[in-house]
DNA sequence: TGTATCACTTTTGTATACTGAGTTTAGGCG
DNA sequence: CGCCTAAACTCAGTATACAAAAGTGATACA
């Protein structure tokens, strides 16, 4: 594990000095096995985080456990921890299983979004056009991720909106498989265009379509990819 | 919190004498909540719950911020953990979601179930039945929990399948509202014949409505009972 | 040379000690 | 008698120390 990967925990740290440092470590760790910056199959050692991190080994445990029972790392074979692989069955059921879970939301959202709700995801859909346009990326992958939580919290179910709200962020690990071309970046906008349009006009039905076509469309992409690298 | 309510851990743990014991705390804590022994509002305090189950803060921190992660366990306001009140609202999400879910495992186990899986539905209807005209209630109660994970199983989704999985335990608390009536296993029997009947047709239309409207009726009968509770 | 055993190393599991934040309580002052 | 303040207390957050399990490697013996 190279030393190097955690030059920035400080002025990570600095973000909020009040979060307790489990969680501060915790959130900083998802970020770089997320992004990919600790690769699959590294190795993670309480001492040597602790070292790494300036902090002892209880809230390193702390935030490996919760890590853990996201499934981000796994338990090694005999002994300690390792980012976990992502398999091609795991990121098909998740998919499938978002499919399902988007296509509920965005019927719910559907069926009782207000105006003030629809106002906000109109406005977020100029905001991505714009920067599709100006090949903005970080601050249009930021403004996707605004616009689903804005569907998520327009179904009114706190429940499935914190449960999408955290594959949403799984589903980053496999993004970072299929580069965003314009193409589909210009597909992706007209798929948010076309759900929007559904929820203006309380049509559940071609909500839940539009939405579910929509992440299956991710997976095709992702399943692309994937057989390209692994043959 | 009274001592006596965990009498039973030194049994509890002889179950697994290589189990973490982390682990084991945790499972004991959640069967307490589940089962109401702990009741909401209850407070835990790490050293009592340490002195009281012979184990140091270490391992019970660990289990509780499991349990918090859950949403069984929740941080008091200033100081210290307390297990959970239920709000109707979060209640009538999970059911709304625990719908969606089971009809969607259900379509899949109609598209996919083999025969093999489909025996083994079958022979734990029986089982059911039999414990229903028995009267059973302890066993019909794992029986049915084993029929559902029968079910998830055969929708060869894991990632469903451990979520349906974990919802259900969540679920249980509930359950405690609405006894069950000779009448009511009846109908749930009925429910569950219903969603056989529906697999071996290979049915998935029929098999999703079936299975939503099993879940539906236990959100009624609960909604119903905590309107009795709550006037 | 191959294998079995034993000491050593690595790393997690558990216990305990210390610290600091927030709450309660008791005493003094108006 | 009530209110404000400060000391004491409670309890979680963090650090450290020790124990135990499990791999690793070296050595001795066949």
């Amino acid at each position: 594990m190279k030393k190097e990967i955690f030059q920035d925990f400080p002025a990570f740290l600095g973000k909020d000095p009040f979060m307790p440092m489990r969680d501060m470590i915790y959130q900083y760790l998802r970020e770089l096995i997320i992004t990919r910056q600790l690769e699959p199959g590294s190795r993670l050692v309480e001492e040597d985080l602790g070292e790494k991190l300036h902090a002892s080994r209880t809230p390193i445990r702390e935030a490996l456990r919760k890590l853990e029972l996201e499934g981000l790392i796994k338990q090694h074979k005999g002994r300690g921890l390792e980012v976990g692989e992502i398999s091609l069955e795991d990121a098909m059921d998740l998919y499938a299983l978002c499919t399902e879970l988007e296509g509920y939301a965005a019927r719910l959202a559907a069926a009782t979004a207000t105006e003030e709700e629809l106002a906000e995801l109109g406005s977020l859909l100029d905001e991505m056009e714009f920067c599709i346009d100006r090949n903005e990326k970080e601050r249009e992958r930021i403004l996707h991720r605004s616009f689903h939580m804005a569907i998520y919290k327009a179904s009114k179910n706190k429940r499935l909106s914190k449960l999408l709200s955290d594959y949403n962020d799984y589903l980053q690990l496999f993004r970072s498989y299929y580069i965003s071309t314009p193409h589909t970046l210009h597909q992706t906008l007209e798929e948010h265009q076309q759900m929007v349009e559904a929820f203006r006009k309380h049509d559940e039905d071609l909500a839940e379509k539009v939405a579910k076509n929509h992440i299956h469309m991710a997976q095709k992409a992702f399943q692309a990819q994937w057989d390209v690298y692994n043959k």
